[in-house]
DNA sequence: TATGAATGAGTATTCATTCAT
DNA sequence: AATGAATGAATACTCATTCAT
């Protein structure tokens, strides 16, 4: 591999901005006082610091009831900087939730087995580990969900991710055998919310490894 | 979401109107115009449209894009007499939701029934009735079970219902000789919460009816 | 005239409210604290403030440079209080001028004179009358007529006035049989426009009372 | 809207480029990488930019309403640069009507004529042109000259201005024997002022070819 | 008991200006 | 000379709560 290849980072490359093509320009350091690398690490930076503020703060305290200047505080920011980033509070929930979304975008496909039991099992087994990790995420969009009229992107999007997912598990449950498949999907859907609510609003006392357990020996289980 | 939280209470049947009472205070308060008791019964009349003002205007929108002034117009008094009557917005729906708990408490008696499994079909003929038939009450409960930091008191009446109300259904489970009664009976909560907060998701679209035989079908068979 | 008439003041006739009708609820003082008509002038008295105190600023700084805190602070009430009164810093602003337009709506038919050369005199004269008197008001409606985009209401009012008043001008010249009264009307008009603004903008400097004096002679000389 | 005002000026002809000449700070500044010329001409170019961007952007929008992020942008400078150049939002305001006004000076001298009616007419001729070709310009001094309290330097210069302007007039109707031509004068700004403000308003309903035409056949025509 | 005028702390958002680089 | 991230004071507006009557 070609040396200069280490040249080009990944922040450097990503840049949208051309002013790293060296000239005698940007080599004096004339026309950019920071580079625009060094301005978008701290963009980035800052960003991430109102980010991982507004997130844990609105996922504890709801959104209305969390003020900018709450998350300003919280990120160690002004008021005003929020707004170079986020065109509105609204904004900054959207690119939260956007975020959130994507971070556990990636995994379905990791859950897929030939045998269906195990892809079933699998699915099971994520979903705990979702609520045992990211509760407060799915504390959050449990709330924003709710609130239709206000956050129409987040019902949409939930709403679309509920009806992919039971049919899926329809198919694999059709799949095994099991009694009932059309039903038995929709109740399972309705066992995954019902259980994400319980845990969420009850947490420690709620039973969830029991809960695993039976859920996984109740429709993966080998006949 | 914590639906069939609010179906069962411990304390059985308080009186729903306590404050017709003739207290010492009403009692003495001999040198007005009015009859103490004629007081008391302008207080009941009062406080009774105020909450329904109350509990349909914030049902409806939520309790914090529900302001005092429009409480107060929807049930025609001025916002001042709010506060004879509630310290606070917070007090208020403190109030509205004990209220509207209590009035579950006196149903669970009816639907006895010698047959266990008749009690059980009972029990989720009467959930999906609600369902139907008060959907803001259940959003509303739902939205403020998860605001636990603001509404710790909403939260605190949802766990202690939640456990009594597990235990009733073991109990059903256990005399029909259902398996694995203690198990099925957390998943029967789960379910009755999962399919409350799809429906009240989704609304029209979601299959009420078709859950409602699939639940009676699969929990009140006589074997 | 009966006595009774008497105890129809303006006030209590015009007094939207129903209160007033003597019953037993209104004689004790029972249902309301302060009556309907007592409370009519206080709101009265508050708006009135709010509005001397916000004509005068606005006139004196411009709208955009007067904010709703220093109008608040000028008029000894709150913030909050104003948005009682009027829904929007844009709504006082329109109350402000429509008050200010009909102070001077009634004067016209008070001009008349079957002398059209008189007629105009007296018009003249009013002209200036009002620029030494209203002179804010005035230099308000200019500085927002400019401003069409933001103040329609402001600009459309102004140029409805402007065309019915080049009409009268004209028909006035013809009778006097002025040379090029078509032509001459519109002069006119841009003659009243420009010593408006150039007497609001220099003020002492400006020779007002020459101007008037030059514009009689010019205008309404007997042939 | 004291329009004509910017018409003349005692002060005749300043460099409108003064900045060009070399100073002793840009002499001294010879451990620069580039030569102090080049240094001002870039200065210059810069400088340049940004006031036509702020001068159109202010015209057509007005002051408040245009923000120093927006002519940066337009300017393509960074917020930053531009106030090496202006102390203050206000001083480049300030500078861009100097400009404006300086801009005028020049075209005088070109007008004048032997005769003093053609110079009259010449007068009349390019103050409708002027009204036709740059109408965002006198806009925006119309617009700033009201806001007094806020920009007295306009106001200061539009009164100079008037004076020299009103005395130039009636000397050309002296010449020409029109009756009266001290008060004429002062008529005829009070018309060019009048004129305009109308035309700015009301714009293409107004009769602007008539009255440039009535006018000149009024003031300019050769007895 | 009942009223509603009045308050003031709170909200999201804007923007001229500063300053480290 | 030039940048643009960061600031903070200012803006209009909201609303639960108080209190004189």
């Amino acid at each position: 591999m070609p040396v200069n290849e280490y040249f080009f980072t990944s922040e450097i490359c990503n840049s949208t901005q051309p002013y790293l093509i060296l000239t005698d320009r940007s080599v004096k350091n004339i026309m950019s006082p920071r580079t625009p690398s060094k301005n978008e690490e701290i963009r980035q930076e800052s960003m991430k610091r109102i980010k991982e503020a507004a997130f844990s703060l609105i996922a504890k305290q709801g959104y209305d009831a969390t003020s900018i200047a709450q998350i300003a505080k919280e990120a160690g920011v002004s008021k005003g900087l929020m707004y170079n980033y986020f065109e509105s509070k609204e904004d900054l929930l959207e690119k939260l939730v956007t975020d959130a979304m994507k971070e556990g975008d990636h995994v379905i496909a990791q859950l897929l087995n030939e045998d269906p039991s195990i892809t079933l099992r699998n699915i099971i087994k994520w979903f705990f580990k979702e609520l045992r990790e990211r509760p407060e995420y799915w504390r959050l969009m449990t709330e924003l969900t709710f609130r239709i009229d206000k956050f129409k992107f987040v019902h949409d999007m939930a709403t679309e991710k509920m009806k992919g997912y039971t049919v899926f598990i329809k198919e694999l449950l059709v799949k095994i055998d099991y009694p009932n498949p059309e039903g038995e999907s929709k109740l399972v859907g309705a066992i995954f919310d019902g259980i994400a609510i319980q845990y969420l609003v009850i947490r420690d006392d709620y039973p969830l490894v029991e809960m695993e357990k039976f859920l996984i020996d109740k429709y993966c289980r080998k006949k």
